[in-house]
RNA sequence: GGCCCGUUCGUCUAAGGGUUAGGACACCACCCUUUCACGGUGGUGAUACGAGUUCGAAUCUCGUACGGGCUACCA
């Protein structure tokens, strides 16, 4: 019971990382970082046919992002490594065969064909998919039917083959689930899982559990869909370390998209996106965009997945990666699985803008400041004047539901407009409003200091002499300003334009009107 | 087909035998605002169905329906 928490995440590089695995990272991460353990990250890239370049690479700079960096891990080193299964086959093979040696699995001989084939003669409206189990194990070609010299034999003759587990017959298999309680499962209903594949890689089975044991892991949170395979490793665990060795598991519920399951479709379909961060396939260079690149902060990423399936049991929502830490709870995560919201996910990130300060990680590079200079570097616009881009951030923060907002909602203070919505002004277009104009630009051209409230004071100080509604000029005065009908308060947009630069925009569209 | 898991407003969820079934997102209305938002106030809206246990069930039990997962030398 003393034993340090230590909890295992296991990635496979096969492309990018959803909204489920990234939450299953969390989760794990929250767990370990609440019980002063240790986070894990071990690879599974055994199956190189489906192992794609880069990915590996990927899966960590999205865990960076979103701040959930493991302790230990092929790239950030480690006590037990190698974290790669494929850098830990000989230990594999090691366990195998201690468990043929122990009557717990057996060699098996079969090619994919007589496999096939099997499946197809078995094959019933009784049963759709036959499996290798206690009973066809005994029709086949392994080294439960074969005598031990022919199996022998076989073996050194170097034919292919691989291990399976001998899974008992009638036996029921229990354990307990963090989040489901009791768990049972007759054993003679699960097949005979490959073990050891014939080119030596371990499949997830024995290295889950041969590395859990390892890397003395003491807790695992995955997917729902490894519960049907749970009482492999349950039995794995009791032949090979015993029973009381095996971690605490915890099967979290799936993230479903509008139809079902979420899959990457779901983001080009409905708009939103499903990774973490932008993932380009190289096999088919098909682009599926990530949060990061939608302009989400980390902070309301990580919120909204926790929320998504946990709730400390008060009414709060916005929690920060400490609070997070410090109140998540493992048997509060729902057993159901969740639907995905993007509207609330952009809420959460709403909120987000609002509560950051602009200043805040001045120096490094992930304050919020940084990440909005990051979306006007990417349109093209460089910032030079600090003081003057912090103020317009303050100014239409709250109108940004994402990063990227922000430049919709002040690139005209970086860019002069060269179209207006001329027709809203147009058609009301008259003498005395042109009259008040020119006589705002003599007004403004004098002012002394140029502060939202006094600009506001002088104009309508204007309106009054040049007997006009003020609500007649405010809007041309904002189309001149910024092009269009939008834009925080007039005032204070050419408070932030400065002097020059507002009489300027005022004089070029009365050219052209 | 078999096995396993699940089911409270449209969505995320609270309520662990006794609540007018609470909150948030979305939606609608009003207020604020001489642009658009933000914000404020209010509103519509749920215990899948059927039995049972109980004085009393969203909550416990069973059945049904529906949804999901697994059923690979993939993870």
């Amino acid at each position: 019971m003393s034993k340090k928490v230590r909890v295992r995440f296991a990635p496979s590089p096969t492309g990018g990382l959803h909204l489920g695995g990234m939450r299953t990272v969390l989760y794990n991460y929250l767990f370990a970082k609440k019980h002063g353990g240790n986070f894990i990250v071990r690879i599974e890239d055994s199956d190189q046919s489906r192992y794609v370049a880069g990915a590996e690479e990927y899966i960590f700079n999205c865990l960076k992002w979103a701040g959930l960096e493991p302790d230990e891990s092929a790239i950030h080193g480690g006590e037990y490594k190698p974290y790669r299964q494929s850098e830990r086959k000989d230990i594999y093979k090691k366990y195998a065969e201690q468990l043929i040696k122990d009557g717990h699995a057996y060699y098996a001989f079969d090619t994919p064909e007589e496999l096939e084939k099997m499946r197809n003669d078995f094959k019933s409206d009784h049963n759709h998919s036959p499996q290798y189990d206690g009973l066809v194990r005994m029709k086949m070609r392994n080294s439960v039917t074969l005598t031990s010299e022919e199996t022998k034999k076989l073996l050194d003759e170097g034919a292919r083959h691989v291990i399976r587990i001998k899974m008992p017959e009638h036996e029921t298999v229990t354990f307990t689930d963090l989040i489901r309680g009791e768990v049972s499962f007759d054993t003679s209903l699960v097949d005979d899982k490959v073990l050891l594949k014939a080119d030596g890689m371990p499949t997830y089975h024995l290295a889950v559990v041969v590395d859990d044991y390892l890397m003395k892991i003491s807790h695992a949170f995955r997917g729902e869909e490894w519960l049907s395979s749970a009482p492999v490793h349950v039995l794995l665990w009791k032949y090979l370390f015993g029973i009381n060795e095996m971690p605490q598991w915890a099967h979290l519920p799936l993230i479903l998209g509008p139809n079902g399951k979420l899959s990457k479709r779901d983001g080009a379909k409905y708009g939103f996106p499903v990774f973490a961060m932008n993932w380009m396939d190289p096999k088919t260079n098909e682009l599926v965009e990530g949060f990061k690149e939608k302009g989400f902060l980390p902070e309301a990423f990580i919120n909204l997945l926790a929320l998504l399936g946990w709730n400390d049991g008060t009414e709060q929502e916005i929690f920060s990666k400490e609070e997070l830490i410090e109140k998540f709870s493992i048997e509060r995560v729902h057993s159901g699985g969740a639907k995905f919201d993007y509207e609330k996910a952009k809420w959460f990130n709403h909120e987000w803008i609002k509560r950051l300060q602009i200043s805040e990680l001045p120096a490094g590079r992930q304050g919020l400041r940084f990440q909005i200079e990051a979306v006007f570097n990417a349109k093209g616009i460089t910032i030079n004047d600090s003081v003057k881009f912090e103020k317009i951030i303050s100014l239409v923060k709250d109108r940004c539901t994402l990063l990227t907002d922000f430049y919709d909602q002040s690139y005209f203070f970086f860019i002069t407009p060269e179209k207006w919505d001329v027709d809203a002004v147009k058609p009301k277009w008259s003498e005395t409003k042109k009259l008040f104009f020119a006589e705002l630009i003599r007004n403004f051209e004098l002012c002394p200091d140029w502060r939202a409230t006094i600009l506001e004071n002088n104009f309508k100080e204007i309106t009054v002499v040049n007997e006009i509604k003020p609500g007649e000029v405010l809007l041309p005065f904002r189309i001149m300003l910024v092009g269009g009908k939008f834009g925080p308060g007039v005032f204070d947009i050419a408070e932030i334009l400065g002097k020059e630069d507002t009489i300027l925009r005022i004089k070029k569209f009365l050219e052209i009107i």
